[in-house]
DNA sequence: TACAACAATGGTAGCGCTAACATGTTAGCG
DNA sequence: CGCTAACATGTTAGCGCTACCATTGTTGTA
């Protein structure tokens, strides 16, 4: 015979027990058995116990890669950050696991090294696995990425600074963040101040304080001065940042780090080799991290409300999911001038 | 008509392009497109960048929860940890992360908070998810949770300490590590130290390096003592933790404390009301964070070499998934006492 | 020239679940 | 007692993809 014969065929299955075997069981319909899970007020109760004793016994856990495919939701929210060496992202994630997770949805994370065109991959992949939400660390992405999360029909948070955002945005002004410490070290006297960050073009953010430390001297009639580091933020670097202003830049009176990492780093080198912090060497921070406030003299800083960033994130997010209306697109969580003794 | 006409009905569809679309755009069938993005070597290379570009033209992003169900394969990693405030974990994370992501797999992120309880639900969770693999912190999990791991049939990884795991393990003996820094305390002559961690219970690996300390000490027939205080890991508690002990303890010469944030807290409240480290108050932690040795005095601590239990329990478990046979289920990283000034 | 071996592609039947609709059953009311 | 509304449950048809097998054409070998 030439066509076919269709024999039945059989593709492996797992051993795990499914929602029809306990329904048969239980002697209902599968879409009870569904129901008494997803929709518990839709059955009778003594209904609803018998199918929940049944999936006990059975030892059954619901297959949610079927159920998303047939609902096309699936109570994931996808949080792509840039790094995972620094702190601040820890905190935000942090803050959006905490609210996501009690109200039943899962974190998808991942992580772009700083990379845009990774980000774009990780955001094909986390659309393809039907994400409820994107949460994404700022607002630079490629083309094609931002056709994508515009297109993707579901909320999309961006965090971090705040901008010009496709849908939701969390953030500070870090050119504001700048221009307040650059002021604030002019104010205190210093003017011969310098900038140490490390790979700006990366870090963009840090790059973007940089800009508001550079209007700030321009205004003053000082010309800026910056100094970049490999490493994005280690004690070990801050301490090679100090050492190189030294010897690249004999008269500077001040540095201001891109964030704290690197300043405490460089304080406690001062400290260290007998340098007095501020009156040899003035050493200005970014971030809040409450490690600098335990050193003596204190650190600097310019505090953001990191955690409240991932939990207003979710806060927002939630709202949106719900399909409550979203008044409010974008939130400036602010920040603080922390004046320590180092500056 | 009593009995239904089964008239054509239609759920929602994502406005989503489908692989089916695509197909017949490209004028295949739809497993050929399948082919071309999972099996690429077996479609002809004209074909298949035909097929390719097709989907770039539609925009096509492949739905990845239909293609699990299907294949009842997820590329999914299950990351369970009981912290994210606790920069151990956060390395720990990192570490698994670099690894899989670069494989080709994704992070699941789960937080039990230190409860087992939530440990048991979110395994649940994930294996209805299909995740591929499974790492979670800890030995200790609930009976109904170590059945589930048991029964999975995937690889399940216990990181952080060693005993007799489930599956495959990578972690230290904690036991060994408090004894190794209660030895040292004795040998540096303190005859009257106190062990300082927090919620005990919960941490029990803290426990764990506390229990190593008593052995020591009572070997050399000196009480053990020990204080138990409210937050994990912060460095305000390890600032308590000290004025603590000086209140409760007048007589202690040495504070073996449960982390090095702790510690760190204590040394630098210690420096800056001027007591004299380590003549009136000896200071040791665990961890071996760099920040303990940028300080004056160094902290003496115990490292870990938290990033590589990461990366060597994900470099295990790929074996594992490609099918390689693994000669090893336990792996004892190791540690190292960094003595410094501070004992 | 015949035949095996392989390469390229396709048809079909699910994977396990839920949306959409249909039906049966009970309570409430005048 | 008949009618309606609310509740409880069931039937069916996919969700979009891939496993499984089948088919065709193409090359190498004796």
């Amino acid at each position: 015979m030439s066509k076919h014969t269709p024999q039945p065929r059989h593709r492996k299955r797992t051993a795990q027990p499914t929602l029809a075997q306990v329904a048969e069981m239980a002697g209902v319909s599968s879409i009870t058995a569904s129901r008494a899970l997803n929709a518990p007020d839709r059955v009778n109760d003594a209904t609803r116990q018998r199918v929940l004793d049944t999936m006990d016994r059975l030892g059954y856990v619901p297959n949610l890669v079927a159920g998303s495919l047939a609902s096309s939701r699936s109570r994931f929210i996808a949080v792509i950050v840039p790094s995972l060496a620094n702190t601040v992202f820890i905190e935000v994630i942090n803050g959006l696991q905490s609210t996501f997770e009690s109200a039943g949805y899962q974190i998808l994370l991942g992580n772009t090294n700083y990379d845009i065109e990774r980000e774009q991959q990780l955001v094909r992949t986390f659309l393809g696995w039907s994400c409820s939400a994107l949460v994404t660390a700022g607002l630079r992405h490629t083309d094609a990425c931002r056709k994508l999360l515009k297109d993707c029909d579901r909320p999309v948070m961006e965090v971090m600074e705040l901008g010009n955002a496709l849908d939701l945005n969390v953030g500070l002004d870090h050119a504001a963040a700048g221009r307040t410490m650059a002021r604030h070290l002019l104010d205190r006297g210093f003017q011969r101040p310098v900038y140490v960050g490390a790979r700006l073009d990366d870090d963009y953010r840090a790059q973007m304080r940089y800009s508001g430390h550079v209007e700030v001297l321009k205004e003053a009639n000082i010309t800026p001065r910056v100094l970049e580091l490999d490493q994005l933020g280690s004690l070990e670097e801050g301490m090679k940042g100090l050492e190189r202003v030294r010897n690249e830049y004999p008269d500077a009176d001040a540095i201001h780090f891109a964030n704290d990492d690197l300043a405490t780093g460089a304080l406690l080198h001062a400290l260290r080799i007998g340098m007095r912090v501020p009156d040899d060497m003035a050493i200005a921070g970014f971030n809040g991290l409450p490690l600098g406030q335990y050193i003596t003299p204190r650190l600097t800083t310019i505090r953001s409300p990191r955690d409240s960033i991932g939990r207003l994130a979710a806060k927002e997010l939630l709202n949106r999911l719900e399909g409550k209306r979203v008044t409010r697109r974008q939130h400036d969580v602010g920040f603080v001038l922390v004046a320590g003794e180092s500056t």
